[in-house]
Parts: C-alpha cells; sequence; structure tokens
DNA sequence: TACAACGTACGTTTTTTATCGTACCTTGGC
DNA sequence: GCCAAGGTACGATAAAAAACGTACGTTGTA
C-alpha cells in the first residue's frame, strides 16, 4: 500500500528546479505555465513543455503554489514567502557547509572568484551604514 | 537493460548527505564508517548504521571517497578538496538563490536571523584587514 | 574455544525528482 | 462550422537518493 507522505510547504524545502520556477514566479509575478517555461529555457538546452507544467502542478499539490483556474489559461503564484523561503534555504546551507558559522561562509565569499571588488565595496559600505545606527 | 550513469566526481556535486559524510572526513580526517556515522546520529533521529555504510560505499564507486582495505576496519577518506568543492556548491548557490550576486547574497546573511552581532564584528574585522593590503 | 559484538557486501525497497507522451478540451480565425 | 494551435490532465517511466535487512566474515574475551 503506497501512501505518498504529506508533505506540507511547511516541512519541505524547495529542491534545485523548484526554485527556479518559484524564482520566476516572485519577479515577475502570478503567471502562466507557458511564461514560466518559456522564461527558463529560453537560453539552455530546453525541457519540454509539459514537464514544466506537472513540476508546476506537483508544486500546487505540495502547497507551494496556488492557482488562478478563472480562466484555461491558469495562473499560478508563489505560495512561499520569498525572503523567508530564501532565508531557510540559507541557514540550512550555513549548516550543511560552513558548520552554521556565517564568519565562515563570509570568508569564503571574499575568497571566492565570484566575489568582485565591487562586491568587496558594496559590503563595507553596508556594514558602515550598519555600524551607525 | 539498466546502466548506471558513468558519473566521475568531475562533473556531479555532492548531495546533502553525501556533503554530511564529507564534512567529517574534512574535519577529522581519514575515518572508519562506524566514526563517521556516530558522529552524524549522536545528535538527531539516528539512521542505521548500514546505510551510512552503503552511501559510503556509493561515494566511494563515485570517487568522492577513497578507502583503505588493509585493515578489516576500512578507513576512509574524502578524494574531493574542501575548497574547491565548497566554492563550487556556493557558486552554484548564489546563482541559484540571489541571482549570482554576491552582494545580494550578503544584504541576505546582514538580515539573516543566524549572523549574530559577534558575526558582524567579525567580517568587520576581515574587512578592515583587507582594507590595510 | 565458543560466541557475542562488530564489520563488510550487496540486493532490495521506498521516496522523491525529473521528464515524457498521449488523450482530450478550448478557442480564434478562415 | 471546422480545425489547427495551444491549453490541461494524468499515467508512466526513469533515475537518483535514501534507507534497510540479511548473509556472512573477523575477533576479542569470558
Amino acid at each position: 500500500m503506497k501512501v505518498r507522505k504529506d508533505n506540507n510547504a511547511r516541512d519541505t524545502v524547495p529542491t534545485k528546479a523548484e526554485m527556479d520556477v518559484l524564482q520566476v514566479l516572485w519577479k515577475h509575478g502570478p503567471s502562466t505555465v507557458r511564461f514560466v517555461h518559456d522564461t527558463l529555457n529560453e537560453q539552455k538546452e530546453a525541457v519540454q513543455y509539459t514537464s514544466t507544467l506537472k513540476l508546476m502542478q506537483v508544486m500546487t499539490e505540495k502547497e507551494m503554489l496556488t492557482r488562478d483556474e478563472t480562466n484555461m489559461k491558469h495562473v499560478y503564484s508563489a505560495a512561499l514567502e520569498e525572503e523567508k523561503t530564501k532565508g531557510t534555504m540559507l541557514t540550512r546551507f550555513v549548516d550543511s557547509m560552513y558548520d552554521g558559522s556565517v564568519s565562515n561562509l563570509m570568508v569564503a565569499l571574499l575568497g571566492n572568484d565570484k566575489t568582485s571588488e565591487k562586491e568587496v565595496e558594496v559590503l563595507k559600505a553596508m556594514l558602515k551604514k550598519l555600524d551607525q545606527q
């Protein structure tokens, strides 16, 4: 007897693919599958439209998304808050990768090639501002 | 006919569970399955010993680990470099979550509850040092 | 020395993710 | 009015990830 585990959005975290969908919805607001699919597949090697459709349907089951079925072209919205979700993901990431230490992560960030001079400047400015409060 | 995809360590990234194992090995050096298992399961809800064993055996197949079979108690070592692996993971994370922008991540970090006063202090010190170079 | 404790090997199962393909509905335009 | 284009529903499948259980080998110590 197979019973699908009842995963609410509450105790689950988005997968990579799910995050990609969420990002589009957070950035552009309520959208159709067509829009999300095209946005995600305009550059890289594309995936079938029905794959994106299915993914978003499953996400809806998981209560990560809601949808307006008024029209034939269903309109999906993110049901998770962007800040909160990213915060959770970040905490998990730091816990798993940097022993829960944000400082450790910072060290890595400053050493990372992706962190440009400009980024460091931005960070300094932020800290300065923080200092003045 | 089922063919296992030949995933080398080179084109694959560790899963969450695999990262946990790697962390232990990076931190403590070459270790037995028993040690890794106990370390990972001392707090949270435990998993069976054989699950950890299997995981580490599969990781060895994937060339993420190597092992010394000289003694009955095999001794496993991480075959991936810590810095390099974490760098890759970090880049992926930032790309997926913060649109590739480290500044965005920084903003999130400073707003994150996990980031304590002390952490901010550490960061400031780091930047100051960086400034003096 | 006998056996309990502890190891490894390995096939198997269960879940979750990721993708498709096919059937079928809806609608704008000819 | 008809149909091609474009939607949705949904079962199926594949592959990866996670977790076990069982069989069997090794060894310290009672």
